[in-house]
DNA sequence: CATGAATGAGGATTCATTCAT
DNA sequence: TATGAATGAATCCTCATTCAT
């Protein structure tokens, strides 16, 4: 245990600062040294566990966006009707965006910035694919509109980045209530109107 | 004509060239000196227009937001009706942010990173008034979803940014189509379903 | 009048400005544009004036120095006795370090920091002759110690340096009756003790 | 011993370093990184040592005074007479500004010079308590004359740096016999004439 | 004479990365 | 594995000086 899982811990310990002060800061205006010391290990260690700074964000980005993608689906059950799967899954990644707040805000600046790898960007697509097999059957059942899967998550899940930026700048607050009417204009905006 | 048209054009440049290239490397990895190259001018000349980098791009931001909500509001007739005059605001946002696309990924870049002075980012979002106007005329007329602004704004513009990003990256093409079923989907989710 | 009067009168201010600011801040810290500015002219005119930096302060050195052997030997009259005559020239000089702070400053900066052309140097120690010449008398009457001249400026003249800068500092207050002491010091060090 | 000993030396080296370099060329001609290179360290290393360049300086003058009169107190002996303990101390302080001529240079510089800050010169000076102790048991001797330190010091020691400065300049040269006679004039300057 | 705009060269400082231990 | 010291290569910014007007 002890050797291995200290190696995990310091990797982790990596990763989170990272997280943090790139969310802070910027990936350009965040030094290797703060990260170490937030890290509570020496820079040099920093290229025992990561090729280099941008190995270490790519990695970043790719864990975070698995680990939301994971929570999204979690106990999500294919049996669902759509419209029952969509709100289990829009619900738990609404959860996530507000709840795991420093790793949302970390995607959104990845997503918006030429700061990830082509690569590890696409890497981190990968696990949409529940979603998209949802919404695929949605259209099929002719309950989801037949728009490509870009728009339907343009308007159905992107809006909640922006609602947990403004949240996390102050801006305004989101409680149950506005969940629920964010939710209402999701399914809104992509499912067949009858 | 001569001097005070030179100084203008070569600020203009400056704007323009630091648009370019933070857009394709990000705020920290653009150096000075490869801004000023682009803009034909020496370094040392953008200190005469700018207090320093992070002027630079305040001011950028701010005058890209200005040109923004100047081109969205451009020939807007509060006399519309509100579904006719949200149409109209709507396109002039889309042809914007599809058209512009420098323009547009720049403003991106900034609202989703700590790039930006806070100070210059409220000077940013004075300008959607009208917009905001609207939205509160149509949920007085019981129109709109009686819904906070940023919900509003989240649902029906915010959107678009996400569109606009992923083309430019090329993973997927905006079409005539595409854009009048964006349109619809932003429609959906604003308002009132009878 | 006019023309010339107001090119002399521009001189003059770019010296003066040259005195104060490189008094506060030392010879490479103080920027020409900032003596440009002090004195309400251009940078450029600096130029008109002299040939560069080094030229300015090589020439305000000359001045200044100028200025202050002109004031110490100001209405010295050759027949005094060597002693009378050493107290109004050392009373003189005194009176110049003292109320003539900014110029006495400069020149101590000057004197002990190597600013100056050796050249220039040369040319500022010039005007001293009429003490040299009291003192080869004062040596010859047996009244004056037989020492080298350095030593007799080391001990009684240069120690007003010291006084001033300290003075200048808030260190502490030289006042009428210190003042006499030091003159009582002075005479003392070179004068033959009977 | 290795390691802390290679530090110290590095940190001396560039000590000495910036005493030699700002002796030739001032505080503000001498880039760091010549300094760095007469150190034969690279620049950043300078940085692992000193805050930055004040820091350094300041820090230098600090450590050079401090040699300075630790040098001129070296073997006082409190309970010699209060002329013997003047002749001592004054010959240490002579022989320091005269075969340490770089450090002596580099002290009076700072002190003629807005090059240091104004805590690290009040740091520089409190070590000189035993010379003005010495002198206030020889004003209640009635040995020394009742005179402000400050007027003392101007008196009798400051001249050793005129002397100093100008014999590096090559001005003249100071051998024994003189050296003898400038302490006569020092102690004629300051002692009760009977 | 006078200027303000322009600039190339240079300087302080930072930082990703390496290396001896 | 882990480290802290060391560094070369940038980067931002300043400034003496020039030049078109």
């Amino acid at each position: 245990m002890a050797k291995l899982q200290k190696s995990i811990d310091k990797r982790n310990a990596l990763v989170k600062a990272t997280i943090e002060l790139v969310n802070n800061s910027g990936f350009h205006a965040t030094p290797m040294s703060k990260i170490a010391k937030m890290a509570n290990v020496s820079p040099a260690t920093i290229y025992l566990y990561f090729i280099n700074k941008q190995d270490l964000v790519n990695q970043t980005y790719i864990e975070v966006k698995a680990e939301y993608t994971k929570y999204a689906f979690e106990n999500f059950d294919t049996t669902l009707s759509v419209e029952a799967g969509f709100e289990h899954i829009w619900k738990r990644i609404a959860d996530f965006k507000l709840k795991e707040c420093e790793n949302a805000m970390f995607l959104a600046q990845c997503d918006n910035t030429p700061m990830i790898d082509e690569v590890s960007r696409q890497e981190g697509i990968k696990h949409l694919q529940p979603l998209l097999d949802l919404w695929t059957r949605g259209k099929k059942e002719g309950i989801i509109k037949p728009l490509s899967n870009y728009l339907l998550y343009a308007y159905s899940i992107n809006p909640l980045s922006f609602l947990m930026i403004n949240q996390k700048r102050g801006a305004f607050q989101l409680d149950k209530t506005h969940l629920e009417e964010a939710y209402q204009s999701a399914w809104s905006s992509i499912k067949v109107c009858k």
